[in-house]
DNA sequence: ATAATGACATGTT
DNA sequence: TAACATGCCATTA
């Protein structure tokens, strides 16, 4: 497993349940800004093994579940699994992120091997 | 080694 | 507000 892969699935399991993060997020925090795609590309070859990452609390920016297509249920599963954790999903997959949007802590960062000027730069923005 | 792909993001139209 | 175009970068073929 590339260390690439390891840190963002690293990363993802750190999301609280009942908040969500975004794909941007979670590619700041394993420290490569513009590595969205490969977020949800590694999502997408997630194997039994990997069962305990949380990937439903990851979503694009907008707030919205862009799996359509994959399987059709895959979007009504991701929604009932975080109405289960008592995050609000609308009727068109759409999400209010900004209300539940996961906020990383410092040590939460530093536990996946940012260094601390890094983890200043996210926490500013 | 080069080219193509994609559960995204952001800036323009 | 929404559709379109461009940038990004790890993985595959």
């Amino acid at each position: 497993m590339s260390p690439f892969k390891s840190n963002v699935l690293a990363a993802i399991k750190l999301i609280p349940k009942g908040t969500v993060a975004s794909y941007g997020q979670i590619a700041l925090m394993v420290g490569v800004p513009q590595a969205a795609r490969q977020i949800g590309w590694i999502l997408h070859s997630l194997g039994e093994s990997e069962v305990n990452v949380p990937w439903w609390r990851v979503i694009n920016n907008a707030g919205r579940i862009s799996i359509k297509g994959l399987s059709p249920d895959a979007p009504l599963l991701q929604k009932s699994l975080l109405e289960k954790e008592g995050v609000a999903v609308k009727p068109n997959l759409n999400i209010d992120i900004e209300h539940y949007r996961y906020k990383p802590s410092i040590k939460a960062l530093k536990k996946l091997g940012l260094d601390d000027e890094y983890v200043s730069k996210i926490l500013e923005k």
